[in-house]
DNA sequence: TCAAAAGTGTTACCTATACACCCATGG
DNA sequence: CCATGGGTGTATAGGTAACACTTTTGA
């Protein structure tokens, strides 16, 4: 009934790793005594090449003989992003047959977090072009992410993933859809908003954040009280900062 | 410096669909007056052939062209166990290069969870041999998940995921490892409970295979409390059941 | 009648929320 | 000074733990 398997009786796909980045990105306003404006950004690349030529991507690539899916991803985010030291959480594998023209690909799904988005702004490689763009969630009317770069806004909407003009190269909505998903869950759940994080930080650096990505707002008190017991204060301080300084804390290992 | 990509210029690893499934068996006790007793069973198979011959290992199966690795999980899972309508959460990609002794083979893991664990005890294939054993984790002294069968315990000691004496084929141990793990997370968070139970069910159901899986322990009365925000009693009760006869419940729908 | 499970109610505690209030500093 | 964010305290609501208690039914 099942036959002896030999490896090489079967068909086999080629196997990539695409990595869906998230950071945190800090606008310094021009006014000190004003929040600081803290955003969510994605990293997406500019295909230079068919299929989905000049269409945004996801940064990613195939896997090769001897490495990991993990290595594979954190090999493509160094080279085609200059992302280093990411956390990359696998969410997902996408097989469909008809996901990609050139053939039988499946994708292996990475969410990954950097804690430095305003130093890699990705002009360090030099055919590809990487770029971070706004993220933003909306569930007020539908589901909608909304992607915003200089110059035109993406948006993918819940029900059909494919946005119609096709700006996002092969299933990449989808898979953005669902990495966005996990990142909140895991947030939620896992404490995660630490990973997008520098070593040092003040507890209202974490709230606009929190808030994005979760959806869920509170008062700067109150948010205060629910994080105070997963955060240690050092002896530093935001000198930078307008008004009173604000203290820096550390997460308190564990997990 | 990234060379134009042709799907035939990389080699290419062949693909396969491992499956960690649970369910929950009820042992019809003699006696009618005790409480029945629950537990948590995982279905692996008896391989018949190399390598690890006679080991056991994950139900599962290489990917075909056209299908999805959801399709190849659960069309495996239909011949090799005769599992039915199971609930398939995709949980890890396995890849080290020296998984598996015949070559390059990549493992898409699915966390599988029956209602019906005791109907199927997979005596209907012919030569494959599917067993449910007792699954049982242990962190009072060192992780530790233990399986057993009628003959033997099998215990995966965390520290080192392989077991010494290789009982379990591959790098299945950790898989299973993993898939607890996950397990545990999705039903403390995002009620995966009601997936290891038929339609309608008794609160006295729930609670066994709930601690067990999550590992906490509380009174039948509080535990009532909390889950009864999740479920909607129905006119229907449990008439085998001793003493007073409990009510049946079903899940509220949402999520 | 009694043991054991189904189910209800009470109290204490812990955490999240709302809000009032003081502190520090650039403008 | 005062607007704005940093930070503390207090009252209230909701959920969980501990436990006492009633109901039901097989043996």
């Amino acid at each position: 009934m099942i036959a002896i398997y030999s490896i090489e009786n079967f068909d086999r796909p080629s196997v990539a790793s695409d990595c869906v980045v998230f950071g945190i990105d800090v606008e310094e306003s021009e006014c000190k005594r004003s929040l600081k404006q803290r955003s969510l950004k994605i990293l997406l690349v500019k295909r230079g090449e068919e299929p989905f030529i000049n269409h945004y991507s996801l940064a990613g690539g195939f896997v090769r003989r001897g490495e990991t899916v993990e290595e594979t991803a954190l090999r493509e985010l160094g080279e085609e992003a200059g992302v280093a030291e990411p956390k990359i959480i696998n969410f997902g594998v996408y097989s469909r047959a008809d996901r990609d023209p050139r053939g039988w690909i499946i994708s292996c799904a990475f969410l990954a977090l950097t804690k430095t988005v305003s130093l890699c702004t990705a002009d360090n490689s030099d055919a590809i072009e990487a770029h971070w763009l706004n993220f933003k969630y909306d569930d007020t009317d539908g589901e909608k992410i909304i992607l915003t770069d200089d110059r035109q806004s993406i948006v993918i909407n819940y029900k059909n993933h494919v946005p119609e003009e096709n700006i996002l190269a092969f299933d990449h909505a989808k898979i953005i859809y669902d990495a966005f998903m996990r990142l909140r869950d895991e947030v939620v759940n896992h404490d995660l908003i630490f990973d997008l994080m520098p070593p040092l930080f003040a507890v209202s650096d974490l709230q606009q954040p929190y808030e994005i990505i979760t959806g869920r707002k509170t008062s700067p008190q109150n948010f205060r009280k629910k994080i105070l017991s997963k955060i240690r204060e050092t002896e530093f301080f935001d000198e930078r900062s307008a008004h009173r300084t604000s203290r820096l804390y550390e997460k308190i290992q564990g997990e």
